[in-house]
DNA sequence: AAGTGGTCTAGACCACTGA
DNA sequence: CAGTGGTCTAGACCACTTG
């Protein structure tokens, strides 16, 4: 974006720092992978304090320009590599969106793990699942999990069913599994495609702990319901993705 | 997520913080659209430094979890409203999926206007760009565009194409239009999907001053690559959404 | 041990909003 | 105008990584 829209009178320094270190970056002063100088550094080079320093380079590394890694030094970030996961716009059967069954054999060293089956209360969360199954809360059962690949979470999924309670054994945290199929088990029914829609997010201060990244930083959700052959809402799922490490690609031409 | 998951031995003042107000968030004790105490009086209360304070209240905003209004105070975020812009999964012709065309008609007050024609040079995104349309940057033109609804930004569009130099006219900064059709009709070619993915990244310095938005800010992105009935790459696009402020939705059943 | 980033404090001044 | 959040400084101490 090479304009420079009408600035407010002042920009704060901190801003205006992230933008001399941003263009440095595009220019190839700071080449991808190098390491920036340090923060007392740029404090001296700038005859700023350090905490300024810091708000600007925080910017910079929630925008993902940069990498910080304590006790060692703020990096540029390499062009994003993510994980591509094909979703078939006309299928509606399968679960083909569902990062665990999309990855590359070798990176399925891990699995989906039961975090937790809080009880339904009255959350927002909640309430929005009652709705889009058209249920009450007090109706739902409700299971979260992690889904891990390469020792690293990648995606927190909830999941909503309008029946219960769920068998102590299906929702025992640490259980290994593919929830989806799971719970359509332990409904005694089949499950496909209602809807799916894609939203972002700010993680929360859970899921950044469960993501193992920063509050705030920018999640895929992919939520939807998805019901039996006739129709009936049988499950509500939210999944939670680190936007830097997947994406969905929809294809709609034929090979 | 009700998990209280093994915390590093000491957590930091203003995340177990940001963890106490959100508990009063999710319990009621600050119920959706109050405002909180200020900072001076949640630094008296926990006794900590105003800067702490702070600290904690922005990773509750970034996490959407309250807004901070300047002057005013900051407030407990109700439940996002989003639109839901309905992709049809079947159909590749039209772009049903654009955020212009898919809001209610009261809301279409603004539309679609040109911000610049930057020159293609190598940096990332036009490396990205030319690799999606299978040529060199030095193909490519590009324009970039924003999406005005209720006199707000919603969306920043970035169109690459394999011709150039584009008609003066289309790309004057403040032009409006619809870009996609414009850029077909330019080009003499129909256009339908070949294919679009979903992600998320954090705002960039740029995208944010656009959107008026700060940086880091969650954004859902849509990509794609359009091309001629015959299959030829013709345009690849990049739109970046506000996430608090749409989503894309996908059915899969009749209606 | 040296250097990096992470946290926290105290205090100052400013810009914005609403009454 | 008083109260709110926004910015910036100086200085201190800590936790982590690497050699």
């Amino acid at each position: 974006m090479a304009t420079n829209p009408p600035n407010p009178p002042s920009t704060p320094v901190y801003r205006r720092l992230a933008r001399r270190l941003q263009e440095r970056v595009d220019a190839g002063t700071y080449p991808a992978g190098t390491r920036l100088p340090s923060e007392p550094e740029l404090s001296a080079e700038f005859g700023v304090n350090r905490l300024t320093v810091r708000q600007a380079v925080a910017e910079l590394e929630r925008a993902a320009v940069v990498e910080i890694r304590r006790g060692v030094g703020t990096f540029v970030r390499p062009p994003a590599v993510r994980v591509s996961i094909a979703v078939d716009p006309r299928s509606q059967r399968i679960d083909l969106g569902s990062v665990y069954g999309a990855l590359p054999n070798e990176e399925r060293t891990d699995g989906e793990f039961v975090v937790a089956a809080p009880p339904v209360t009255g959350s927002a969360q909640d309430a929005e699942a009652a709705r889009r199954l058209g249920r009450t809360p007090a109706e739902l059962s409700r299971v979260d999990s992690v889904i891990r690949l390469g020792g690293r979470a990648r995606a927190v999924c909830s999941y909503w069913v309008p029946f219960g309670p769920l068998p102590a054994a299906l929702v025992r945290p640490g259980r290994p599994g593919n929830l989806v199929p799971d719970l359509a088990r332990a409904a005694g029914v089949e499950l496909e495609y209602d809807w799916r829609a894609f939203g972002a997010v700010g993680a929360d201060l859970a899921d950044a702990e469960l993501l193992g990244v920063p509050p705030g930083t920018a999640l895929l959700v992919r939520e939807g319901v998805s019901c039996t052959p006739d129709g009936a809402p049988a499950l509500y799922v939210r999944r939670r993705i680190d936007g830097s490490s997947a994406r969905f690609v929809l294809h709609f031409r034929d090979r």
